[in-house]
DNA sequence: CTGAAAGCGCTTACAG
DNA sequence: CTGAAAGCGCTTACAG
């Protein structure tokens, strides 16, 4: 009995005590590196109550929550903007499975707890930042979904707040738009001083662009992203960004899960909660005082 | 019975069957973008089979190898360069699970089958590409373990066969070491006009150096990197580079242990195989010919 | 061909 | 406090 090396079946282990000891992760897309330091922080909190995540992918697994479901996990973290088939699964199981979303703010599910950064705290400290350095004509580029709609929002009000003249114009989170869009922008006299864009994927499409006009970042051009990705960091681009501190969302909407969990068979859930984690601006080198012409 | 969205117990089927539908995949490091294709390959091929993947990184989780053969995974799937830990417990579990490993090349483990890309043949049309566009004195910045080896002793020969000037220097496959390392090889007055970094990471940050340094790619400096990652297709940085195909290795890996667990209780394994893919070059805009001074 | 029984390897409540 | 039995929800070999 006692022999090195016995490990209990984890198959017999789990239909005798009838819990998994596993909890399912659906991720909007794994190519996104934004997702990794999540996960990181998530881990860590699972691991101290015993239970592993499982990875899916809602893009590459279109029925990802359903086959969740049917391998019994215990919980659903849904991370990052769920598609549209996501959220029906999500509709389907909430009622039997502890569901928490993580990374968005997500109106399409208003009955699920979710943990996520402050858009707005974000999007107006990236905003400031640029009327600090002087900068009066910005542009936005904006995000797809709530998330991009409550950071171009705020980035209004924050310019009109600071007497500064505005530009918006769509993107969608992709580095090939907003390479696009950046020229449309740039490409005029009357162009701005500065870009925010609403991620920085976005940001390094318009430093692209911005080269390919013979603009100098930051001397003619500043620019500002959003979530400090590796690409941010990378001294080539050293892009000013928001960081959303998502290892910190991926601890708490662990957290949240586990608490769910373990109150699944005792009162019936107090009230939809979203915690919103307070984001700090990371000064790098795409960001200057507005040029003395 | 027949009710709508019955699916069975998968602890009782696994207990009733006999096997888990499982197979472990042991990552290097998660938060390397790399190995994404390679899961996508590798997913697709399990699926296939009614397998899932489980994946752990054997960083965050230093004893992952025990942990998945305590979860009875049906096969073991080891993804990049694994660490000393990694590489102990796979000698331990090898005889009684089938493991193949993927996307490196491991002396350490000779007796498990592996796929890989062609590292002679990739480091061969690197720096062939750079001879052909005229340049002769060129630098290599090495990486770490078998894989770095082998592109550096290609480069070298190749190198030597087309009459170059080579210079070689320790990496580590981090930008910030490539960037170090760019600086010492560029700021003298016989620096080498081209350099082949071993990973797309170090090559940039070679692109960083030589921007410090007033050098100007392609016109003055060539720069070649080695992966086909995310980052050298970003327009700022625009990095030629070798494509490894890495969701074909994925691919290959998964049909070889496939092979494994079908032929588990059959013959006692022909013999050791190590598959090669044939790699690609992908020419951008961070190569041209050698500046005519 | 159909259907009841045995067994997968554990945990846990219960009898001694 | 210890130890044999029941039961978790399936699959599969076997008896009818």
């Amino acid at each position: 009995m006692a022999e090195l090396g016995y490990r209990p079946d984890p198959a017999a282990r789990s239909l005798a005590e009838r819990r998994t000891r596993t909890v399912g992760v659906v991720l909007d897309d794994l190519a996104n590196p934004w997702y990794v330091d999540l996960l990181a922080g998530l881990r860590s909190v699972l691991h101290e109550r015993g239970l592993r995540p499982l990875l899916a992918d809602g893009h590459i697994e279109p029925d990802a929550v359903h086959a969740m479901a049917g391998l019994r996990v215990e919980g659903l973290l849904i991370v990052g903007t769920p598609s549209d088939d996501t959220v029906t699964q999500v509709r389907d199981v909430a009622p039997s499975v502890p569901v928490v979303i993580a990374g968005t703010r997500e109106p399409r599910l208003p009955s699920i707890d979710g943990v996520a950064n402050d858009d707005e705290a974000g999007a107006r400290m990236a905003t400031r930042h640029l009327l600090d350095l002087g900068h009066e004509r910005i542009a936005h580029i904006i995000g797809v979904g709530a998330v991009g709609r409550i950071r171009c929002a705020t980035f209004d009000a924050t310019m009109s707040a600071g007497h500064g003249v505005a530009t918006t114009v769509a993107g969608d989170w992709t580095e090939a738009t907003g390479h696009r869009v950046a020229w449309q922008l740039l490409d005029r006299p009357d162009r701005p001083t500065a870009i925010f864009a609403a991620n920085d994927l976005s940001a390094v499409g318009v430093l692209a662009a911005a080269d390919e006009l013979g603009l100098r970042v930051p001397e003619d051009l500043s620019v500002v992203g959003y979530d400090n990705t590796v690409f941010s960091r990378l001294r080539r681009l050293s892009l000013t960004t928001v960081d959303a501190h998502i290892d910190e969302v991926g601890r708490g909407a662990g957290r949240l899960l586990l608490e769910q969990i373990e109150d699944a068979d005792g009162s019936p859930k107090a009230q939809v909660v979203t915690r919103l984690l307070e984001p700090t601006l990371v000064a790098r080198g795409s960001t200057g005082p507005v040029g003395t012409l």
